[in-house]
DNA sequence: GTGAATTTATTGGTATTACCAATAAATGGT
DNA sequence: ACCATTTATTGGTAATACCAATAAATTCAC
């Protein structure tokens, strides 16, 4: 079943048409009495799509004039891509300040409810959730909304990439329990008001999780692949930071 | 000279009426021949405001049941208030962590850029530019993308609060040397591959950086703000991190 | 009386047509 | 060759009609 409206379809095509290079930036669409002919839909459909392409800033309309087609204003989020290991090891970083920052301002309200997303874990029903509040409730807990904002971006970049998704639910299911032991140590030097132990244990967290990442992707590689992760296993290493 | 067109202002009117909460989320809009009426214009309009409300994701349309306002995905980005302070502590950590990575990797050819960037920065033309780009080409010499977006983000944060804009304006005039010179020594460890002491630049750097903001904040302050911001002052200290 | 099936009214979806206004191209006069 | 005028093109808005899906009201069977 086909529930979309008509005029959805006609944004797809156009856009399509666009993305061909058919129409490139700059340049005019057909006007709309052409394009509802080509479509074989009415003139109203076809304004709707313009429409909505305005409103997703893919188009320029000018009365009288024509429908002009956009530069791409290319999302640098989508543009750059991300790998897992990437991924992980600014986590690593950038989670390991906010953990060093967070001992010094956590409070016991955050520390029991970090508390309770080990209970949680250990249970093993949404593991993965209170995976996630486990770090923000930290990030949070650092009483700085921009750590808090870039902890939260690396996480939406995660749930945003399918091969991070895959990546880590490899890997996060077969070690729940070295998870739930990491996150202990760092729960206890946050209790601790431990900056340095907080870091530390935040990094072998990161650490742990991005050989399993190599190991997993090892394990898959044919031999030639496996030459090419061993390169860049130097590149993206937590070694220099895990005392 | 109203050379919008009529569907526009016809959104304006019904989003005001949906954050005025005359319609909360979940509820049904009046059927399009009914707003046309009150709206004075003809269905046609009413339809294509709809539209352009369904795509910024405003309104959702069923089919011969309504049209309903959805929940408002207020953007974190927005709803998260932060101050010159903060994205200074977060800036600190996130790009002192970039550089002692960067230390690591980078390369010939983006030292001889960083050193462009000082240069223009000494003649003094475009100073603010060539600042970003310092930063920037660091963040892209980690070689991680991850750390590359977390640190444009922070940029996209400044550059989108006005109050922080003008928080920097008046700090970084009124020093350039200084940065200059905090310039030179993040240069100088970069080139020598000195991860420790890049961070330690770089927190330098922002360290006298965010210690000029407290002193202008104080500066215009009365003295009851005075004691607040002394508080607060505790609060964003780089002090653990400078040795 | 109650529940299910049917009918009816409402509502959005699409198409057709018409006319307006602004723009851009073609034309004509100087 | 240049400028003013005319003409054709194009998007903007409106009015109308009919369709299809939904939801409400009604009817009917039990």
């Amino acid at each position: 079943m086909k529930n979309k409206r008509m005029f959805w379809n006609i944004v797809e095509k156009i856009e399509t048409l666009i993305d061909s290079g058919a129409y490139p930036p700059g340049s005019r669409l057909p006007p709309e009495r052409e394009l509802a002919e080509s479509f074989s839909v009415s003139r109203p459909t076809v304004r709707e799509a313009i429409i909505a392409l305005e409103v997703r800033q893919r188009v320029e309309v000018k009365t009288s004039s024509g429908v002009y087609v956009l530069e791409m204003q290319q999302d640098k989020q989508e543009s750059k891509p991300v790998s897992a290991f990437e991924l992980t090891q600014a986590r690593a970083l950038i989670e390991g300040e906010a953990a060093a920052l967070a001992a010094m301002t956590i409070t016991e309200a955050e520390l029991a409810k970090l508390k309770l997303t080990l209970d949680a874990m250990q249970k093993g029903i949404n593991a993965d959730q209170a995976d996630k509040e486990f770090h923000v409730i930290i990030s949070n807990a650092t009483r700085n909304n921009a750590v808090s904002l870039a902890v939260e971006n690396l996480w939406r970049l995660r749930d945003s990439r399918d091969e991070i998704k895959a990546a880590y639910k490899n890997v996060c299911s077969q070690s729940d329990s070295d998870r739930l032991e990491e996150h202990r140590a760092i729960y206890t030097a946050l209790a601790n008001k431990d900056s340095q132990a907080a870091r530390s244990a935040m990094h072998h967290h990161f650490n742990r999780l991005i050989n399993s990442l190599f190991e997993v992707s090892e394990a898959k590689a044919l031999e030639e692949v496996k030459r090419k992760s061993s390169e860049t296993r130097g590149l993206y290493s937590l070694n220099h930071l895990v005392s």
